[in-house]
DNA sequence: CTCTAACATGTTAGTGACTAACCTAAGGGG
DNA sequence: CCCCTTAGGTTAGTCACTAACATGTTAGAG
């Protein structure tokens, strides 16, 4: 297999340090290029070299270009953040309450960064196609998550449709959250956007979101 | 610009005749190549030499390989189908509406080919992708129509997610159905899917779905 | 009827993402 | 001390996609 070679977990304190060094290094200095230059116009060998390795180490850390703009760690704890909820909750309010409270960290500390790098995605085409992988991985993980904490696993359309919705009222929050440059409080809008999937969807009222 | 000198609409009987039979050369050639060898294992030239033509001759007529494996016709007629619908009614039904009668026609005429082309676009990662970006264009046809048809512009954030969540719940019946082999009826499932957002998100009973 | 503009297609020669096969150097355990 | 593991390099590909320019064919103006 091709990519059977990956820099992998294991491995002595200092070749993990090294490893992790250069992969930050080509991460950032990728998202620095892509915003200086656009995603397009930066090509995988001036990362390589302005993080002083050949094109061949990128590819070690990141399968595509994309990926060293979209990747990023905040998987791994939505699922814990399920397992968290009170077992008797409703799937969509965990899937509601993990997603919120996941955000708060990244809100408050990343926030400049984060904005910066949703812009780039949302002007660059390759990488919005990207996300709609990642989304479908998140779904994955999220179903994953529910049935472990109790949901029933027989009713599979009703989770997929269940998760998906709410994947897409968190992302339709956090593009018009970009969209508007960051202004108004992310937590709040995506419970804006839960809120019209529960309000709107049952009777189709014309009006009546909770806030602006 | 590049695709400046992309084949046009316009001309006489002759070129426009011409024109769609060498487009729809390539695009069956390329789904019956991308079906027997797999969507990765094939290349452009192949196509096009299948087709009679030269590579180049493809790329003005598919800005990309995947869109050879996507392109089709029925976006357009969504937003027909929208303006139909009584002007009361509430957004997300004429959606739901607009999308089961939508799939009303190539559902009974084009089922086997419909059904083997989602499957290659469930196990070809590159043409997820491309679903992704077909998602984000239906979307705002389905908001462009549905302020042509009389809802609240300004209003901008329920708009978005009311119409993400109906896509989202469209494709996971969709998914659903080509997963289970095409048993099963596929309005019958994206009702159960709008069913799910009814129900489900409004007080989150862990059962009741419609049918199976 | 001829000349020309428009247009579908071809040819050739790129660029750049990504792969495969093989090589090197350095630390760590036997 | 040897050797194995591992981060990284080198080189030489393949293939999607682009740019620039060439060619034949047809439609329409004169």
């Amino acid at each position: 297999m091709s990519r059977a070679d990956l820099p992998r977990a294991a491995g002595s304190d200092w070749r993990r340090e090294k490893r992790e060094r250069t992969r930050a290094l080509l991460q950032t200095n990728a998202l620095r290029l892509f915003l200086e230059k656009g995603f397009d116009a930066t090509t995988v060998e001036e990362i390589a070299a302005a993080a002083g390795v050949s094109h061949m180490t990128f590819f070690r850390y990141f399968p595509t270009k994309e990926d060293a703009a979209l990747q990023d760690d905040y998987d791994p704890m939505i699922a814990d953040l399920i397992a968290e909820r009170p077992a008797d909750e409703p799937a969509i309010d965990k899937i509601r309450h993990a997603l919120t409270n996941g955000l708060h960290h990244l809100y408050d500390s990343d926030r400049e960064v984060l904005l910066s790098r949703l812009r780039l995605v949302h002007r660059t085409p390759a990488l919005r196609a990207g996300t709609g992988q990642r989304r479908d991985a998140d779904q994955k993980l999220l179903i994953q998550a529910l049935t472990a904490a109790g949901s029933d696993p027989g009713d599979e359309l009703r989770l997929r449709v269940l998760v998906a919705a709410a994947l897409a009222a968190t992302t339709e929050a956090i593009r018009y959250w970009a969209d508007s440059d960051g202004d108004g409080d992310l937590r709040q809008l995506i419970n804006d956007a839960f809120d019209v999937l529960r309000t709107e969807l049952t009777q189709g009222r014309p009006g009546g979101r909770s806030s602006a």
